[in-house]
DNA sequence: CAGTGGTCTAGACCACTGG
DNA sequence: CAGTGGTCTAGACCACTGC
């Protein structure tokens, strides 16, 4: 803990370490100084991992956090801004500060960054998604470290197709802990009209807030080839995805194969 | 212009016209609100762009560039998170903000991904850089079009390749517009040491600042696979980079073949 | 120790949204 | 019009760096 409040002019603060949440009480060594706002910080997020505020809802406004918090509206403000960045709250001027969802059209190619070869995102309207597989597995010790999971634990095993303009472009091999996920089957998965983070999201509560992806070039076997309806040898993207959710646990993991004859995968280096 | 400055208590305010940078002098429509502070980070960004600090060094601190500027530090300071948020700028607690540099050794991942199979980034050892070729030749269509050059404007051509412990990996044709880049031959680039942003920042005074990738699966061809030291039809990650400067200016093509059998590409989603 | 960036506060006013 | 986030200010104090 710190005294990063101990300047507030009055007795009416709150003891900084009350907002700490599991901050050490004057710990043996280097209690590493975490600023008020880096607090309020966690406690929203805590909140918002708790469900205290749904999905695509407002949280309360930055005054009557303040009032709760016992802090500044600036201090909140601080702590509002980093978690906006991260996409996990999304503030609209004038309305408040809400939930961030994968419902929301914007958020749609925040994890997918395929994009047609020419003309914009709308050219070629949405992908036709097609559910191959859907079913329990044991995880392999590769996918069970990948997973934090231990080797064969159960997990869900999904394998589909999304097209565009009815051309197979991408085959995904999807693995989730089966825990979390309890429920989930073949028929939901094809009776769910959006994209699958937002079924995880509005179904399970589940909600992805980033992902590592690793890619590759390798060539399709026959079996992949042929659910993408290539001829044999066509290098394809091998786009193998770690999804987390708060608290940076993995939740799910996405081994994808991208054609890449008329879409490619883009990246902005900032 | 905006009245943003007008709640100043007293008449010490500048008139805020003069510091928006080509601000309409109350234009015909829509004057587009735009925050004192933006208007600051133009300034700023324009005085890094004419050089007025060199890369590396530190510029004024907050209190003096608010004096210069005649608002409040926070005013500054919002203006510097951006350009910080941006890379434009680095800050130092207790020391100072630097102008940002490709010379830093944290910077060299921020436009190469491509990270060993196994292991961290050292376990390998710095790249080794072979220039294959550099001349002078003249823009294509496709190349002029990306550089916003026009057809046939001079432009440098060079290929390279970067090798991992003495295995070939990557193979870059480079395209750079000659005007810029006057006096860049094989000879510079082969003396030169450290990464080649890092060589047109400190010999041309060009600092890239932002990159956009397009990924793509391609199988080389002869020549390719006789410079990567592979054998045919592997399967390679295309990766085709446009460089910006500052104002967004294009200044680097770049097209990058990677072998992906030791390495990979990796990339956050945040 | 002085100088830098980093945090926090309190209060004012602006821009945007919707009833 | 009230309520929200967004901007701006002024001043205090803290944490870090280097002389």
């Amino acid at each position: 803990m710190n005294t990063a409040a101990s300047s507030r002019p009055s007795g009416t603060g709150v003891q900084a370490a009350s907002k700490a949440a599991g901050a050490p009480p004057s710990a043996s060594r280097a209690p590493a100084f975490s600023p008020l706002y880096q607090q309020i910080k966690a406690l929203i997020s805590q909140s918002l991992q708790a469900g205290e505020w749904k999905s695509g809802n407002a949280i309360p406004s930055e005054t009557e956090l303040a009032a709760r918090f016992q802090v500044s509206q600036g201090t909140v403000r601080k702590a509002i801004d980093e978690l906006a960045t991260e996409n996990l709250l999304i503030r609209r001027q004038g309305k408040g500060t809400f939930v961030a969802t994968h419902t929301e059209q914007q958020v749609q190619y925040r994890f997918l960054r395929l994009f047609p070869e020419q003309g914009d995102l709308g050219s070629q309207g949405p992908a036709q998604r097609q559910i191959v597989d859907c079913r329990r597995a044991r995880a392999s010790a590769q996918v069970a470290r990948k997973l934090q999971l231990r080797t064969g634990d159960a997990v869900l095993q999904i394998q589909r197709v999304l097209s565009y303009a009815d051309v197979p472009t991408i085959l995904e091999d999807i693995w989730l802990p089966a825990g979390p996920f309890k429920g989930l089957d073949i028929g939901r998965l094809q009776a769910y009209p959006g994209p699958m983070y937002a079924l995880f999201e509005s179904e399970f509560g589940m909600r992805m807030v980033r992902a590592q992806e690793e890619i590759r070039a390798v060539l399709g076997d026959e079996e992949e080839c042929k659910l993408l309806q290539t001829g044999p040898y066509v290098p394809l993207l091998s786009v193998e995805r770690i999804a987390f959710t708060y608290n940076d646990m993995p939740m799910e993991l996405r081994h994808g194969l991208y054609r890449t004859d008329r879409h490619h995968y883009r990246n902005e280096l900032g």
